[in-house]
DNA sequence: GGAATGTACTTGTCTAGACAAGTCGATGCA
DNA sequence: TGCATCGACTTGTCTAGACAAGTACATTCC
């Protein structure tokens, strides 16, 4: 592509950014009519085709909502979706030119209690694979990971050696499709976390607890505790 | 639309359905080539732009990697991109059946100082709005909101009832597209903070911080500090 | 007046074809 | 050997037109 094309801007992207432009200035107030696909197709004098997918990509990122025999419509901005990118941990701290290494302090299978067993899914005093993995970042602890797998999801997850590899690198490779949900929370540790983290018992800890689920049935339940001075989530939105 | 259509699933879903299960059936490994789109074509009967649109749709979704010349991969999993629903405060708790109420303990203008002033690109000793909010779920404080906005963004900020409308909101309405970016982490309230909230100085608090940018130039600077006790985040992905 | 119908409009989807742009390997030339 | 060129392939985008499906409103009929 040469300087000269490059500068022009594709007819579907011109479409889309007078559209977010005007819905930036406010030129709709939310739930208000906006132009039909045959009057934009009109003003920019390009085919239907290529305005509807400027609204479609408007659609899909919340600006806008549309229903069809009736209209397009400015989108109502209150609920805010925003992405925060949960990265593997091991290749966050390897990209920032740190070295990883992780401790296995537990590695085994146990019976799952009533509140875990429910959970997982399980029947009560049912198997479960039980990991508790500190991952350092250039030798300080960054984060406890307890762990708890059904032994339905990763036949092989008490063989593997999580001293080179992650136990969600290894649940992505086992189940590549899954749903996860979270919650975040500050906390403090347990007293054993605590000791594995190096902390006081005292120091805020930021918690995320992780449930995985793939095919109806639940894979993995994770705490994951990091010492609030050290770690933190970041993200960014637009409404 | 009758019963026989609405049973037969649209040809782009088809082709979408087909690959997201071979996908979480781990049929191709991460970063191997996948079909090309010509001959989804042919599998599948339908038009390029059909097959396009498919493709297109899983690649926003992050499932697959596409090269111009090269040809469509199944995506490395690593990167998960998760989306957590960041909602007006007002609105979670009113949508919990709660009473939301806001006291309002500063709204005036202020200098700003040097390190205030650079995050919001204004020049050091500028005059900056500042307010400090907390809002309560049922009569119990849930957030204490610490504010700086940019005069020239918004310059009616101090005239506001902040007690029925919230800044968010009210920035919503002067400036309606903007981006943010945010912090998570978990801390400990300031003796201020902590007086406000009710709560032991000592108990850890999921503190967000959160800058605000409108068209190149800074609108908000916010610092959200929420009692680990009684807040926490909730999100969902699929890698 | 009330119900059915028709009509004009909207969005949703699909098609067949076209050209541009990028990649890669084979081929041929110096 | 090294380089340039060509061709086959890929994705990226756009077009003009078509039909389906849903809505809103005016008209017509009972």
């Amino acid at each position: 592509m040469d300087i000269a094309t490059r500068a022009t801007v594709l007819p579907y992207q011109r479409v889309k950014q007078h559209l977010k432009q005007a819905l930036g200035q406010g030129r709709w107030r939310p739930g208000v009519l906006m132009p039909s696909e045959s009057e934009l197709v009109a003003q920019f004098g390009v085919s239907r085709m290529t305005v509807n997918r400027a609204l479609r990509e408007l659609q899909a990122e919340g600006l806008i909502e549309r229903v069809q025999g009736v209209g397009t419509f400015a989108a109502h901005l209150h609920r805010v979706s925003s992405t925060l990118t949960i990265r593997n941990l091991q290749e966050e701290i390897e990209a920032r030119g740190h070295t990883h290494h992780a401790e296995v302090h537990l590695q085994r299978e146990e019976a799952a209690g009533t509140g875990l067993a429910m959970q997982l899914g399980l029947a009560p005093g049912a198997k479960v694979f039980h990991t508790l993995i500190v991952h350092h970042d250039d030798g300080v602890p960054l984060q406890c990971e307890d762990r708890f797998v059904n032994p339905a999801a990763a036949p092989g997850y008490l063989q593997v050696d999580f001293r080179h590899t992650t136990p969600t690198s290894y649940l992505l490779e086992v189940a590549p499709m899954w749903d996860a949900q979270y919650t975040i929370e500050a906390g403090t540790a347990s007293a054993d976390e605590a000791r594995l983290l190096c902390i006081p018992s005292a120091e805020p800890c930021l918690v995320i607890v992780r449930r995985t689920i793939f095919g109806g049935i639940a894979i993995t339940l994770a705490r994951l505790v990091h010492p609030g001075s050290r770690y933190q989530l970041q993200g960014s939105f637009s409404p």
